[in-house]
DNA sequence: GAATTGACGTTCT
DNA sequence: AAGAACGCCAATT
């Protein structure tokens, strides 16, 4: 139960989802983005609970990395790198669980 | 209840 | 330049 999450009349979960399935094809953001988009009262720690718990629908929650352009959530994805498959097959290269040009493909909330 | 642990990030040594 | 310290806050033990 995660309704005790109220921001702005939606709860927390329903923006994070909502501004995860805006990514566009191609490109990544990060935790503390889509944190600091939702007003700072959220950590950025609260951004990856919720994608976390977004398992099931069917979001592209593999555009989401740290600030560093990391992979940090590919454990998350099931066993076999199925998060850099799934950022290549959209041509995002990776390397070392890195996002390649990541300055570049940066998408920024808005 | 207390302590620990994260799909994090900034700031201070 | 690198690492510790914290703030964050729900979940788990």
């Amino acid at each position: 139960d995660w309704k005790f999450m109220q921001i702005n009349n939606k709860n927390f979960f329903e923006k994070v989802f909502e501004i995860t399935a805006r990514i566009p094809y191609g490109r990544v953001t990060t935790y503390g983005a889509i944190a600091e988009f939702l007003g700072s009262a959220r950590s950025a720690r609260m951004v990856g609970w919720a994608l976390n718990n977004a398992n099931t629908l069917n979001i592209p929650a593999h555009r989401v990395v740290n600030r560093n352009g990391l992979l940090t959530g590919k454990r998350h994805f099931g066993g076999n790198n199925i998060m850099q498959q799934l950022l290549e097959s959209e041509g995002i290269k990776v390397e070392n669980d890195r996002i390649v040009n990541f300055d570049k493909i940066f998408w920024k909330p808005e």
